[in-house]
DNA sequence: CGTCAAATTGAAAATTATCAACGAGAGTGG
DNA sequence: CCACTCTCGTTGATAATTTTCAATTTGACG
């Protein structure tokens, strides 16, 4: 019982020894609750803290300079928030709690120490990383190549695989926690186009949806037409030293 | 005259021992040629090796369901190829050689035992790989909210920049070295609209073409239209322990 | 000279955005 | 409990952007 969200993600790509454990702790010693549409940090903030997500769902976005929205990546329980505050002075993003959120800040210089001090562990961000990057790049072929319909039953897919990660419970039924408009922000369309799209999906019987949940009818259907892959999947750390 | 290009990348971030100079040098010392077209790793390969660009330009890309290509980078001298390759079996992404380029393959375990031995540049290729991040969402967000004259415009500029990284004599003038349909592929758009595009920042005045070469003719106005923000400025490393 | 990839152009079609309006439901203050 | 306001979802009509299709044209090169 470390107590520890992200040693639990860390964990999950390979064994940590006790001493890695205990280190990877010490970064959630403490915690700060955010209310639904709080920002945890905006844009060209001055960045010192990293965060680790402990409870609820936030989103990382960027805003244009029309005042549009781009939403880059949602963040769940076991994520690692701030990272590129290793590189940049200023936040290249703004990161916002999609509900009522617990997080776990830490200094950067407390992250430098740890990696220096693991080098098992810092090869293990830069996995993690890795596969957030897999993630993006998934997401930037998705809006550069494929259709609207398509985007959107990628986001519910996402949505769903990522809530059961923390919840085996869930299959095939749950509540999304996005707005439309969210939606749109995440796959590059109007909120309007959004709601036609999931009409449309709910009229071909990929999905069914009453108030805030989405139930999946046709799900081999909605992967297929969504080019869906699972980043979390297909892992190989063979090369990864065993924990001392 | 340590002759490695990645050695010279992460020295632009910090100042590095002798020891780490000589560390990384020992990635660069095979070298393998290719012609431009061909591919130095396929989707769906199994990797094992990562590279190192020493000459020439790459790009990485995906293949959709509907045989339609995005491509998610291009890689200049000094970029680190295949990082995915430790976190996956099998490769999330095509590289291509877009000129006849020059690369230096070293091996997975290799790059493990550098990080493990040392720290401090297993936290400057973290750092290098969250700049890659920062670029990738750029990309993702002009995808997902910018016009298609925004979009080429801002591939212009990055090229150009990328470019000038390499040959400082380069100001506003330059060879491309890509076709319309790279372009149109990179910015999520078809061959014909990206020449369309092309022909407008032309006549606005905005640029200026023959054969190859491409003109900034009003690079403020352009940087404007395409939202251009330079993810190799505005660094902050003052947390990284000084080289030992 | 012939060939082939790449660039160019016009016309029509498809996709997606914009604008405008309305309805349902959740809070809020009186 | 009742208006009132707000956000969110829904829908239709119209406009803008981008794609598709179909020719040409251009330039490099064997």
């Amino acid at each position: 019982m470390s107590g520890s969200y992200f040693a639990e993600r860390l964990g999950d790509l390979a064994p940590l020894s006790d001493a890695e454990k205990a280190a990877l702790a010490r970064l959630e010693e403490r915690e700060r609750t955010l209310r639904r549409g709080a920002s945890l940090r905006r844009e060209n903030d001055r960045v010192g803290e990293l965060f680790i997500v402990r409870k609820g769902m936030l989103m990382a976005s960027m805003l244009l300079d029309d005042g549009s929205r781009q939403i880059l990546r949602f963040l769940f329980p076991g994520d690692l928030i701030g990272l590129s505050g290793l590189a940049y002075r200023e936040s290249p993003e703004t990161i916002t709690a999609l509900s009522d959120c617990t997080v776990c800040p830490f200094d950067r210089a407390a992250f430098a120490e740890l990696l220096a001090a693991h080098p098992r562990l810092a090869a293990l961000v830069i996995v993690n990383s890795q596969i957030e990057r897999a993630a993006l790049t998934d997401r930037l072929a998705a809006l550069g190549r494929t259709s609207a319909r398509a985007r959107v039953a990628a986001v519910l897919i996402e949505m769903r695989n990522r809530l059961r990660m923390m919840d085996r419970s869930i299959t095939d039924a749950f509540v999304l926690g996005l707005t439309q408009e969210e939606i749109g922000d995440a796959t590059g369309l109007t909120a309007v186009h959004v709601n036609r799209m999931l009409r449309q999906l709910e009229e071909d019987g990929l999905i069914a949806r009453e108030g805030g949940r989405v139930h999946f009818r046709n799900e081999p259907a909605l992967a297929r037409e969504a080019n869906y892959v699972d980043r979390y999947e297909k892992l190989d750390l063979s090369w990864l030293p065993p924990a001392r």
